[in-house]
Order: structure tokens, then C-alpha cells, then sequence
DNA sequence: GCAAAAGTGTTACTAGTACACCCATGC
DNA sequence: GCATGGGTGTACTAGTAACACTTTTGC
């Protein structure tokens, strides 16, 4: 066949929240070509493995991160975006939240990085093209309950989650209608305890009923 | 490099309305395996092409159309679904109104089929997981207003429109209400002229202003 | 006490839902 | 004239948008 020599690889990003902002993570290159440029996580593809296993594996070796939320996001197979070798990309998104990435922090051979969405360094190959794209996709992706979840396990203020929908919609929320929305839909409970050592008064904290709700908030 | 070996194919559901039914076009085998089955239109992914080329040239030799929105869906991995060959499907799914498949039916070697996605006939290989997939992602895409748009170009009625929608949100929408809906949004004018021809009373035929507008119907 | 951020209620407006009768055509 | 399917209006309900002052904390 004439697909001899066509190289795949995955490539994911993945994201969690940071005081209130969406962050990707990335890794520093330290080898040629792009040496020293930050890049996504990611693995050429092996015969016997599917892409989901493959990414998998990238998650939990390269990031040492694990309870990631994984879903394929786009393949893009422009003929210039490998250098040497032909080679195409299939992307994920991965979703965590930033209480799990705090335990799961450990020492690995990768030097890594979580970075503002709004503010994404230097980056090789094609992957600001491909980080932007993933950034579309998130941000749809989030404006569902369920995956809102996924970032909010438990532990959040409103405020929190307005700062996260702001971004997300691009524009200001008026916090007592975001408050008096969230509240009726009767998806969050105050777990009683407060976000406090921050200026101003503490924000009360919340955590999702256990009864599993879909749909979309905005 | 180890995916070697690994072959690359696109598979594409074009989908259209026909006499308010959504279809979807299939080409029966005529070689083994699976000889006499219906199955996806879709091509081996050769070194020097990309998947967006590869596709388009599968809608025009394949299915003697052109003038289709072509939108790539996901990506299949699963080690068990070539038969012989390990073998990745990119899929795609292809939208296109109903004249413009009369104006272009054209002889070409392949036995077409357009089906309603109520009632799919045997398929060969995983394209009977592939076909639900895609109509899953095809009425999530057709809540857009942009998309209904390649479907119904010009000169529909508000009744076909209706029927349209009560499948992708798979309940009875009232008539009153989705007129009035549809209506308020400005986005159609009529056209004066009336869907002659068929029992009880002739209905308005519409079609969209000329103004694009975006965001989501329901 | 002052700066910072969180919490709270009411009103007006807009969108969605429910519902029953008349109209134009073919046979 | 009757069967078929299309067109129309109103009342009620729910959701969204606009808007200002008070409360709690750290310093």
C-alpha cells in the first residue's frame, strides 16, 4: 500500500484549572529539532496499540498524571507538518482537576509546565495552531455540566466557577443571576466550609450533588 | 519507525433530506469481502495526500457529487477492524440538499444507495458502528442554524422543516410554536410560492435571507 | 477605618409552552 | 362534502437581564 511511511502520532492537552484560570500543560523539549520550545505531550503511534492506549500511556508516563478525562478532539494530516517524515497527528483533550494534579505531582524525566491559556509560550511544530484548536474544542466541551465536574470535583466557590464560565463565554456574568442560575438547578450543595486566606470576605464552598446531571448551562 | 504496516482510510456518510427523511448514501460491494453489502464511501489514504483531499476526491468519483459540506467526525483505532491489515478510519460527514443530489446524479460505476437512518440495511465491516456514530455527530451539528442551511437551500416548507427536527430531537415539536419560532429569529422570507401537488392544503415555501446568521436552534 | 471581594432581592422583559379552530386543496 | 394537511392567536409560565447596597475579612 502506498500509506508506507506515513507516521501517526497522538498528541493531547490537557487542561485543569489554576486560581480560577484554565491551564494547559506542556512539556520543554530537550532534544533537536525544536530544542528548548515547549510542545504537547504525545507518542508516535506502535502496530498493536490503539490511539486510545496510546494516549493513555502518554498521560500517565509523560504527565504522571492519572484520572484524566481523555477525549479525541481532530486529526490533521497537512502534508508540511512533519519535517522529515510525512506524519499525522490525532489530538485529545484531557481534563483534570487541579486537586488531583497537586497529589499526583511526582518527579519524572520531563520537564513540565501548566501555562495560561491566554498566554501560551513559544511552541514547536504546528502545535499553537493545534493548542488553539484544542482551546475551541475545550471551551465548547465545558459548557456541559457533566464536564464541568470534571474541573470542579468538590471545594469550589461561585466566584471560582464565574472566573472559568467568563472565560469560556468571553464575556462578564453578573454574579447574583450566575448565582440565582447555578443555585436553581439544584445540581450544587454548600459543603459548610470556606475559601478563606484570601482578601475580602471568604466565598462559601460548594460541591455537586452526587445525582449525576447532563445538559448544558449556557 | 514501528507503524508500519499501519494503513490509513477515510470513510464519509453524505446525509441529505428526501420527502422530509434524513438519508444517508451508501455504496453496495461488489467484491469480497463482504461482496453484496452496503458500505461507507471512503478510499485508502495514499503518501502525498491529505485526508481533506482524499475525501473530496471520494465525494466527486464515488458519489458524482460535488458542492458537499465535508466535516471530519473521529477517528477509529480499533486493532480488530481490518480484516487482515491493521487499519485506522478517519470519518467525515458530508451534508447536501436534496436538488442539488437530483441536478448531479450522474452514472459511474459504484451502486448508490441513499437510506433513511431509521432503516439502515446490512453493512459490511464496523460501518453499522461507524453509521451511528456519525448520525449522533450529524444532529448535534444540524442544531446549528449554519448547517440547516446547506440542507434546505432554498424553497422549503415550515412543515418539512419541522418534520426534520422532530427526528434529530426525537420528540413532537408543536406547530404553532415552531412556526412562531422560526419566524422571530428573521432569518427566512417567503418566496410566494406554495409546495403544490401532494393532499390538503398547499404550504408556504420559504428561504433564507441572504444574511448569514449564526448560533443554535435548539 | 478602609480596601477587597462575597452575599443578597426585586422588577422588567423575553422566550417558551400549551392549546383549538379555520382554511385550501384533491378526490 | 369529506379527508388531508397547513395556517393562525392568546394566555400562562419560565428564564434571562438589569440593577445597588450590605457583609465579612485582612491589613
Amino acid at each position: 500500500m502506498e500509506d508506507n511511511g506515513i507516521l501517526l502520532e497522538t498528541l493531547i492537552g490537557i487542561f485543569t484549572i489554576e486560581h480560577s484560570k484554565i491551564k494547559v500543560l506542556l512539556t520543554r523539549r530537550s532534544e533537536e529539532p525544536y530544542k528548548g520550545y515547549w510542545s504537547l505531550l504525545g507518542n508516535d503511534l506502535a502496530f498493536n496499540e490503539t490511539l486510545e492506549n496510546n494516549v493513555t500511556d502518554v498521560v500517565i508516563e509523560q504527565a504522571g498524571l492519572s484520572n484524566v478525562n481523555v477525549e479525541q478532539c481532530h486529526t490533521f494530516s497537512n502534508l508540511d507538518r512533519g519535517l522529515e517524515d510525512r506524519k499525522i497527528a490525532v489530538t485529545f483533550i484531557g481534563i483534570i482537576d487541579s486537586k488531583t494534579v497537586e497529589l499526583k505531582r511526582q518527579q519524572n524525566s520531563y520537564e513540565l509546565g501548566w501555562f495560561d491559556i491566554e498566554d501560551i509560550p513559544k511552541t514547536g511544530f504546528d502545535h499553537d495552531y493545534l493548542i488553539n484548536y484544542m482551546i475551541d474544542f475545550l471551551k465548547k466541551k465545558l459548557l456541559n455540566i457533566a464536564s464541568l465536574k470534571l474541573l470542579f470535583p468538590s471545594d469550589f466557590s461561585l466566584p471560582e466557577l464565574q472566573k472559568v464560565y467568563e472565560q469560556i463565554l468571553d464575556k462578564n456574568l453578573d454574579r447574583r443571576n450566575f448565582r440565582k442560575k447555578l443555585l436553581s438547578l439544584d445540581l450544587i450543595e454548600e459543603t459548610g466550609y470556606f475559601n478563606e486566606g484570601y482578601s475580602g470576605r471568604p466565598a462559601k464552598l460548594y460541591k455537586f450533588k452526587s445525582l449525576s446531571d447532563e445538559g448544558d448551562l449556557f
